[in-house]
DNA sequence: ACCATGACTATAA
DNA sequence: CTTATAGCCATGG
């Protein structure tokens, strides 16, 4: 194996809810390293299929990797077939359409 | 082991 | 608003 942590990742990322988007720092904080970490593992996620990496933004909520896809306009494309709105090359409503793993997935229980 | 790089983030000017 | 600087952590040469 050469990074379990991508794993962790790739699988977080698939996670993440249609119509919903996350960010690299979100992500990153989830499988505790750094949010660049974040960035490198989805470049690498090309050649795993079933990861929505367009549903992964950064902390804008600008689509700051879409020029790594197929085509600059392909992650637009997909998140509005979404139903996510994409103005001037970031997420409307980005702060109603975030989707944190660590509030959403981990619940953690009640503690507080 | 060192150095450069990157789909990042925070803060400062 | 933009640019600069520093912190961040894994990967590759």
């Amino acid at each position: 194996m050469k990074s379990d942590l991508y794993d962790r990742i790739f699988a977080l990322v698939k996670k993440i809810p249609k119509g919903r988007v996350a960010t690299y720092g979100d992500l990153a904080d989830y499988v505790e390293t750094g949010p660049r970490v974040v960035g490198y593992a989805m470049n690498a996620s090309h050649k795993v299929p079933g990861v929505p990496a367009h549903r992964v933004v950064n902390r804008n909520g600008l689509l700051t990797g879409k020029s790594h896809f197929s085509n600059p306009y392909e992650m637009e494309t997909r998140l509005k077939a979404e139903g996510v709105k994409v103005i001037d090359d970031k997420v409307a409503e980005f702060d109603r359409k975030r989707w944190n793993p660590n509030v959403e997935l981990k619940k953690l229980t009640r503690n507080k």
